[in-house]
RNA sequence: GCCCUCGUGGUGAAAUUGGUAGACACAAAGGACUUAAAAUCCUUGCCCUUUUGGGAGUGCCAGUUCGAGUCUGGCCGAGGGCACCA
């Protein structure tokens, strides 16, 4: 038989894949987007998963009739450039441009849907000069801000760090020891949103649980009490924020943090200057800020108890009050709080219990940690008594009556800071007056493009050290002004290049109103789950930013339905020297044993961890599509695990998929060279019925992103056509019904499947195959016939068969019948078309 | 520390959502074909029984139910998110 060379029909089916386009104009449209790479060089196995899980869902919905959008572009720019650029003395957009070709050679190689006349580049002026328009239209609508903010500076590069560019409170390049910064930085004012975004969390019913639970925590919205207490022989009053108003009388000091606007008082304190140098020293870090020692400043002022005069409370500064949450000030109950119980230790603060756990002992015992249960409260004047929950009440009342303060809702969730000291991103479209005021460019004066001829050598921002960029003309006065030298965040890229895609070549504005209220929302969005929180969020914002500027615009919720995938795995290996090994570089002798195939030395197998380039546990997709083909790549990453979970690539697994692939061609050929048989037409008709049942579960399954029960309703297909092939069905039907299995693999592996449509000489190679319902209606259905909850037994029975017809069946079957026999039936559980359960004693 | 998710053969997993546990695949062992190998195909997979068959069994312990992988409570373990957020 001859065997398929699927290198060969995969050229011929990209060919045509490449022009056309999943168009149906009378279908209801369909928005299938998958997350746009970074074109770092080269594809990887993540994207092939992604992108594979993407065209499974852009065909299948076009087999079934949608008007499908399935488009693809590049997230191109980002910092991975200019450290390319600077070691490979290439400009940023040389080395950005080639590795585009090369991503998109290799992503056509799997034979995608995609249709790439809608490709976009964030970093091409055609797409950042709609960035800017839409920033201008943010600041005009009053969603930007400037402010100043603490940020993780590197002395030596002169430049912001992000968090992920700290190693251990150290610049990952320079080594140097980070410093927390006060630098004036440009803001998007998410955090107006925040009841917004976190309300319409539930709006989002297409969305996996974890994700909105992420994000709900993310904006993390609490409830409390605000309150001034008085400063003692001074007019200043300190504002504080609180979720337990409830232990005010076991307050026992005042914590600020150390940007508090109290500290100005100090600011001639050498002491206190000290204590700022030594605060500053920790990065902005999570990371850092949680191992820190809680550290504070003793000042002379004391404040007054709201509720007793007689009561002095000190006053502190303190490391681990935050300024940006709350007001920069708290109440310390140590009591009843772990931080606060930590710091009252360190500078033996008085301990006071305010909650009971109800053990009278417990009352009298020292505390050796903070209690944070439930219970009642105690020492509290006129709180005591009241359960936690009531006191909050009662307090908040208290607190409204004295009108020194009152209920208050906060929110985690900050601005998004969006300034980068960066060469290789969208340049910030604002200007410098003389007069010292801001202002935004001029839109017809976009876009502001990034210069040619930067020097990326030097440290510090390359933008404001570039000779002339910066001097421009203020376009009403024609006065000299200055540029904003950031540029934007990439997130900011990222934020609305899905609108972007429904009219990518749309000239006059950032997009078309008409194109993005047919297309959008995205129906179906498939990516990593590392992009949970951040991306999604901040795409959620930018829509509804937008509304704000632009009313024609229809949709607030970008992304209808999310999937988040799994990531690929390997195992990892290294040699007798502790280097990690590429897989190639080694030989398996045993599961858990491999030899280094240039000097047999023995290699260390090491855990099953995420393909990265580090570990160098990772498989080039091109390589195993040059072995294996594209479809048996795209049908291994779909087989075996379920797409939301991480996926162990195996050698011996792709191997398999690319035998079965071959099984199937030869299937059809041996379809297509059988000889007519006559027909027995039961046999033919229960064929024919199982095979619309495996339609409808394919269907279904597809429909439920379980791609891997998909592949294994194949497998079975395979064998159960294999098993009629000698039976009495007569050719056609075995054409017309393998036609119709191919049609369904056509999402899964679009060459060959098209290849066999072909040589079957199918019509409808573009529309996804339906199964006779009615048939269905008539199939025999399995009974369990349990005794006492055990099963003895199945039955083949017609649908809607009685119990009395299939207890008549059961009792006279030995089978069954001897575990009923001489025994008296208590009690029948039946339920129809499925079960009957009889209860013996 | 707080929050969430998940524990099923040697492995990846499936299970009509409370109704035949282990579909399908990988790996392993045995066999068929072959002079041989490769390729291909078949069988097996816990315990008892020669077979027919019977029994146990979804991390552990209890509960609800005619019936629990699935529901409830507790424990143990793994993974993830957040984290001086007051």
């Amino acid at each position: 038989m001859e065997r398929v060379n699927f290198r060969s029909i995969e050229k011929k089916w990209q060919k045509k894949f490449s022009s056309s386009k999943l168009t149906n104009s009378k279908g209801k449209k369909f928005y299938c987007l998958e997350m746009f790479p970074y074109p770092s060089g080269k594809i990887h196995m993540g994207h092939v998963r992604n992108y594979t899980i993407g065209d499974v869902i852009a065909r299948f919905k076009y087999l079934n009739g949608y008007n499908v959008l399935h488009p693809m572009g590049w997230d191109s720019f980002g910092l991975p450039a200019e450290n390319a650029a600077r070691l490979n003395n290439l400009s940023p957009i040389d080395w950005t441009n080639s590795n585009i070709k090369t991503m998109k050679t290799q992503l056509k190689l799997l034979g995608l849907s995609i249709d790439w006349d809608l490709e976009i580049s964030t970093c091409d002026e055609d797409y950042y000069k709609h960035q800017q328009s839409l920033f201008i239209d943010f600041y005009n609508s009053g969603l930007v801000s400037r402010k100043e903010t603490y940020v993780n500076w590197d002395p030596i590069e002169k430049t912001v760090l992000a968090n992920e560019q700290v190693i251990n409170g150290r610049g990952w390049r320079s080594n140097a020891v980070v410093e927390r910064r006060k630098l004036s930085q440009w803001f998007f004012n998410i955090s107006q949103f925040s009841d917004e975004l976190l309300e319409d969390l539930e709006k989002l019913d297409g969305w996996p649980q974890k994700v909105k639970l992420m994000q709900k925590n993310w904006i993390g919205k609490s409830y409390g009490c605000e309150l001034n207490f008085k400063i003692q022989n001074s007019s200043d009053q300190i504002k504080i924020f609180t979720t337990r108003p409830d232990t005010i009388f076991g307050a026992t000091f005042i914590a600020l943090s150390p940007d508090h606007f109290l500290g100005h008082q100090f600011k001639n304190n050498v002491e206190f200057i000290k204590f700022k140098k030594e605060c500053s020293k920790t990065g902005t870090t999570e990371e850092a800020l949680a191992n820190a020692d809680k550290i504070g400043f003793k000042t002379n002022l004391f404040a007054e108890h709201p509720f007793n005069k007689e009561i002095k409370i000190p006053i502190y500064f303190a490391n681990f009050v935050l300024m940006d949450y709350g007001n920069g000030a708290i109440f310390g109950c140590p009591a009843h709080d772990q931080r606060d119980f930590d710091f009252a230790k360190k500078y033996k603060l008085p301990i006071i219990k305010v909650v009971s756990d109800g053990n009278k002992e417990h009352d009298k015992m020292k505390l050796i940690e903070a209690y944070t249960g439930v219970g009642k409260m105690i020492n509290s004047s006129f709180l005591n008594g009241l359960s936690i929950e009531e006191a909050k009440i009662k307090i908040i009342e208290k607190v409204k009556e004295l009108k020194i303060g009152g209920k208050k809702t906060l929110f985690r969730l900050k601005d998004w800071g969006i300034s980068r000291q960066r060469y290789w991103g969208c340049p910030i479209p604002m200007i410098y007056l003389e007069d010292g005021s801001c202002v935004p460019v001029d839109k017809k004066d976009l876009p502001i493009k990034l210069p040619p001829d930067i020097n990326l050598n030097s440290p510090g921002n390359p933008l404001d050290h570039h000779p002339t960029w910066k001097n421009t003309k203020d376009s009403k006065t024609g006065k000299p002004a200055k540029r904003e030298t950031d540029t934007l965040d990439t997130f900011v890229d990222s934020s609305w290049y899905f609108l972007r895609f429904c009219s990518p070549k749309f000239k006059k504005e950032a997009f078309d109103n008409e194109k993005v209220n047919y297309w959008m929302p995205v129906d179906q969005y498939i990516g990593g789950i590392e992009h949970a929180i951040l991306h999604l969020l901040y795409s959620r914002f930018f829509m509804r930013a937008i509304k704000v500027s632009n009313t024609n615009v229809n949709c607030s919720e970008p992304f209808q339905n999310l999937f988040t995938q799994g990531m690929v795995c390997h195992e990892t290996y290294k040699d007798k020297n502790g280097n990690w090994l590429y897989p190639n570089e080694i030989k398996k002798i045993k599961s858990n044993s491999a030899i280094k195939i240039s000097d047999n030395s023995k290699v260390t197998v090491g855990p099953i961890e995420s393909m990265s380039k580090s570990k160098k546990n990772t498989i080039d997709p091109e390589e195993m599509i040059e072995k294996y083909g594209a479809d048996s790549v795209r049908w291994f990453i779909l087989s075996d695990s379920p797409p939301e979970k991480d996926i162990q690539w195996s050698d011996t697994g792709v191997a398999a998929s690319s035998k079965f692939l071959q099984k199937i061609w030869n299937l059809n050929q041996v379809i297509m060279s059988n000889k007519s048989k006559s027909t027995n037409s039961a046999d033919e008709k229960k064929f024919v019925e199982k095979i619309d049942l495996y339609i409808l579960k394919i269907t279904e399954l597809i429909n439920n992103f379980q791609f891997n029960v998909a592949v294994a309703q194949f497998y079975e297909i395979y064998k159960f056509f294999n098993n009629h092939l000698q039976k009495n069905i007569r050719k056609e039907t075995l054409i017309s019904n393998i036609e119709k299995v191919m049609r369904l693999m056509i999402p899964f592996t679009p060459h060959l499947a098209n290849e066999c449509l072909e040589v079957l000489n199918s019509k409808n190679t573009d529309k996804w195959p339906k199964a006779n319902k009615e048939l269905l209606n008539n199939l025999k259905i399995n009974i369990v016939v349990q005794v006492n909850g055990k099963t003895r037994d199945v039955l083949q029975m017609e649908n809607n068969t009685t119990e009395k017809e299939i207890t008549k069946t059961v009792l006279s079957n030995l089978k069954t019948s001897k575990f009923l026999s001489d025994k008296k039936i208590v009690k029948t559980i039946f339920v129809k078309n499925r079960i009957i359960n009889y209860i013996l004693n």
